[in-house]
DNA sequence: CCATGTACCTGAAGGC
DNA sequence: TGCCTTCAGGTACATG
């Protein structure tokens, strides 16, 4: 579920929340979910700060690293206190791992579909290694941009789904970024002109941007961590459109299986 | 290198 | 009401 917008939009309100607080313990109710590769105990070490590279949030700790992946329908929520039982931990019917800390605060990990990951790591690296640049980094310009795509045969949909070139696009935020460039998803990647590439440079940094200010899209699973949907399924232009008007020439939406996912496009703006 | 299929999982929705 | 199929914000891995 979550891609880039909805990751960065927990990251922000987790924050204030847990940066600082130590590890009395990890409770682990799916044992798939915890994937633990460090030397080094994880119970006793504080988290320094929380980082994003793509979809991974990052919490570097005071020996060690955690990383966790949301898959299609990981969640974090944060516990203040021991009974809580507040509006933000609602809906939570399928908890995989909680973080217990020393002032018995907690951040429990729920996930439906047991696709996500928590990874307790001595180098991120192991983690992010075909993980590539962050496509809010400002490092990533439209210049690069041209570059990585030059002499590449896929398709420009499959490009940007692959988060070793640019990390962050999923399947809605890649078709949204499409359609506003006015990029055929299966356009070849290395065929895009100088000019074509800008543009969809500045429909990718728009469309994420946009949906970082509407705090993520809830199709279903999705909540922030108070528990809160997001308000960026509102402007959607193609996602879920099928059949229904392009708003900018009227032509019904198109939904098609392009890098082996659901695809919708404007065939007359999108060539 | 690239495309495609499968696996990992649960639950919602649609067809009959 | 059931039963069966398909589909879903993702990624890793195997196979041509």
């Amino acid at each position: 579920m979550p891609e880039l917008p909805e990751v960065e939009t927990v990251i922000r309100e987790l924050r204030p929340l847990i940066v600082g607080k130590c590890i009395e313990q990890v409770e682990v109710l799916w044992p798939k979910t915890w994937v633990n590769r460090s030397e080094v105990p994880i119970e006793g070490q504080c988290i320094k700060a929380i980082r994003r590279r793509g979809k991974y949030l990052i919490f570097p700790l005071d020996e060690s690293t955690l990383i966790i992946h949301l898959r299609m329908t990981g969640r974090l929520a944060f516990a203040p206190d021991a009974e809580t039982n507040s509006v933000q931990l609602q809906g939570l019917n399928h908890v995989r791992l909680v973080l217990f800390f020393t002032d018995d605060s907690r951040l429990i990990f729920n996930d439906t579909r047991k696709f996500g990951r928590v990874y307790h790591v001595d180098d991120p690296a192991e983690i992010l290694k075909n993980t590539g640049k962050d496509a809010l980094d400002e490092d990533w310009t439209p210049e690069l941009f041209y570059r990585m795509l030059s002499g590449r045969k896929t398709g420009i949909k499959a490009f940007l789904m692959s988060q070793k070139f640019i990390s962050g696009l999923g399947n809605i935020y890649t078709d949204e970024s499409l359609f506003r460039a006015g990029i055929h998803p299966e356009h070849s990647a290395g065929s895009l002109s100088r000019k074509e590439a800008e543009r969809l440079f500045e429909s990718v940094r728009f469309i994420l941007e946009q949906a970082v200010k509407n705090m993520g899209s809830t199709i279903s699973d999705y909540r922030d961590a108070y528990g809160n949907p997001g308000k960026n399924q509102l402007y959607f232009k193609v996602y879920k459109r099928e059949g229904q008007p392009c708003f900018n020439c009227g032509t019904p939406i198109q939904k098609k299986r392009v890098a082996g996912r659901s695809t919708r496009f404007c065939p007359k703006c999108q060539k």
